[in-house]
DNA sequence: TTGTATGCGTTATCAC
DNA sequence: GTGATAACGCATACAA
């Protein structure tokens, strides 16, 4: 590669120690603005920008940030890092993916060292692995700076951006009640999830609340899969007084439990309605295209960066008081007004 | 963060200089036998790794390899993600990613400023972006180390990796025409793209060898998005004699072509035979399931990795002169059988 | 407001 | 085969 141009190359050529440049590249306040200007001028002719590693080595910082995920949506994953390097561009970071294997039992180990020998200056965990009490506890104990995306409220508001997917659950259930639907069924996502947990629970409150029981026989446990989503859907389908409603805790399963009905000649929405979660690409792509809720993904990811960059380098912002988002109720074909 | 060993503490506790420690790390062979395993032993008992940001300094390398990118598919992505970072952490390399807007005046400037910043020793190229004549002579120019992944070998091959798309398009010809269909249309992607074209000049071609011509009335011009989609399946499918099958140059537009078909009552694959590329996650999912071609995508990403990481430690292998993969029919509920 | 000197953890140049 | 020692490019006590 080319020679690029070093901090002494700019102090040489403005005729000041390399100390004042480095004020300025780091914009200290107490440098003369005459010698600022100067400085400045050679550092825009020259095309300079401090080299991240020598930075990093003398900083102890890497400009690095990390994103930690063992998400099967390639969707969600990628709304985030866009959300996440929209705010590192504009602040000089970088990002650096690490997939992990949420099962496997040295997954915590993997995390710590992979933030380690790369210097990661902080990470965003994305669900489920955000989740995970052992990762979270591991990277607090190493000091490493880090916060959780996801949908409950589960460590300091400074380590944590929670969708409150309670609140948007709970307008869909008022959505499908509203249609004049009585008899809704859920096939809810993995009860280790406590963001499944959350949306079965907001969804039975609210109903409850309606007036509304949701039965055992009217409950069912996916695993969050296109396939889960189909076994659910069969099982439900196939009881002799079928639902008018199904729910599906993500869009996925709710594609399944379309498949099924089209095998089985149910017609959607005439003669069962279906919603998912997520707003997944499949969501609007799908025949019936399904009602959905979306959450503000690519905002959450921005939010998560900011409090990150502000953690590394101790700007105490407002940002790390905000922490909720709220996602929001997307209407389409796969429901209607019950008949009658 | 707690404070890691560093090659001073393993010398000063296995009793020898720094150098020769250093040595044992790269590998070098001219350590005696007895001291590198003194060495190695106390460098497995502190738990040592060399710090990258120190390396990278010493040796002007930064163990960051970049993924340039500008392309609507996440699924694509994730895929390609996937695939380079198996061969990463296998070789010690971290990914870095870097989503650029193709078509912003700066976005050749932008990526030779990401690379240079971070010291980013090679990076992959995804498509359409790889197809960028300007990108490639700028890496080039900078001696940076690049490896291109498209669909046309239009570089060195140490810097490419193609997938013969043109191969697999004749084999969805062959197999469409072997159903017994003559009239057929493409919806083909924007002609300003190689890829575009290769596959548009594969299928007319082997349509040809077949004995079936494609009649400029049967050829669209598409954007590759879903919308784009259906508004070119309008197009064909409201002419008063309408084709056999519609082949569109990726799943989203073949969704769109779904869609509309719906609209209009045609009868999948009754009716109307459609046929994607790119085995995209909507394909097995769309109801009924798209035929389509499947790119071995982590394959590809892998071989890419591999190619610049061999580029980046001059170590020359065969994967060096490896380059082309070949995608693969799959074939689902959306083709079937003409009608006599 | 500006400058001097030192250190960050490695690799690489030379000597022995 | 092994070891001093100088880079690498920057940040930061500490002075002035």
């Amino acid at each position: 590669m080319d020679k690029r141009p070093t901090i002494n190359d700019v102090a040489r050529l403005s005729g000041v120690s390399k100390r004042t440049v480095s004020r300025v590249i780091n914009g200290a306040t107490n440098v003369g603005a005459n010698t600022r200007e100067k400085i400045q001028k050679v550092i825009d002719e020259l095309g300079f920008s401090p080299d991240k590693q020598a930075r990093g080595l003398a900083a102890s910082r890497s400009y690095l940030l990390g994103l930690i995920y063992d998400n099967p949506d390639a969707l969600f994953i990628d709304q985030v890092q866009r959300g996440v390097l929209s705010v590192c561009s504009e602040k000089g970071y970088e990002l650096v993916v690490h997939p992990c294997n949420y099962n496997s039992s040295t997954f915590v180990e993997n995390c710590v060292k992979f933030v380690k020998r790369s210097n990661i200056d902080g990470v965003a965990i994305l669900p489920p692995v955000s989740e995970s009490k052992e990762l979270a506890a591991a990277l607090r104990e190493n000091n490493i700076n880090y916060v959780r995306m996801a949908s409950v409220d589960l460590d300091d508001h400074a380590n944590i951006v929670v969708s409150d997917d309670r609140a948007a659950i709970s307008d869909l259930a008022r959505y499908l009640v509203s249609l004049g639907h009585r008899d809704i069924a859920i096939i809810s996502g993995p009860q280790a999830y406590y963001s499944s947990l959350e949306r079965l629970e907001g969804f039975r409150d609210t109903l409850k609340e309606l007036g509304i029981e949701l039965p055992p026989n009217r409950i069912i446990e996916g695993k969050n899969t296109y396939e889960s989503g189909i076994e659910c859907a069969r099982n439900l389908l196939i009881q002799s007084s079928r639902p008018a409603v199904i729910f599906a805790n993500n869009d996925e399963m709710a594609a399944g439990v379309l498949k099924v009905a089209h095998e089985m000649g149910i017609r959607i929405p005439e003669e069962l309605s279906i919603a998912g979660f997520d707003d997944n690409l499949l969501a609007s792509r799908v025949i019936p295209s399904l009602t959905t809720v979306k959450r503000p993904v690519t905002a959450m990811a921005s939010l998560a960066a900011k409090k990150i960059i502000a953690m590394i380098e101790h700007v105490p912002t407002n940002e790390m008081e905000d922490y909720l988002v709220k996602p929001h109720l997307i209407i389409r074909e796969s429901t209607r007004k019950a008949e009658k």
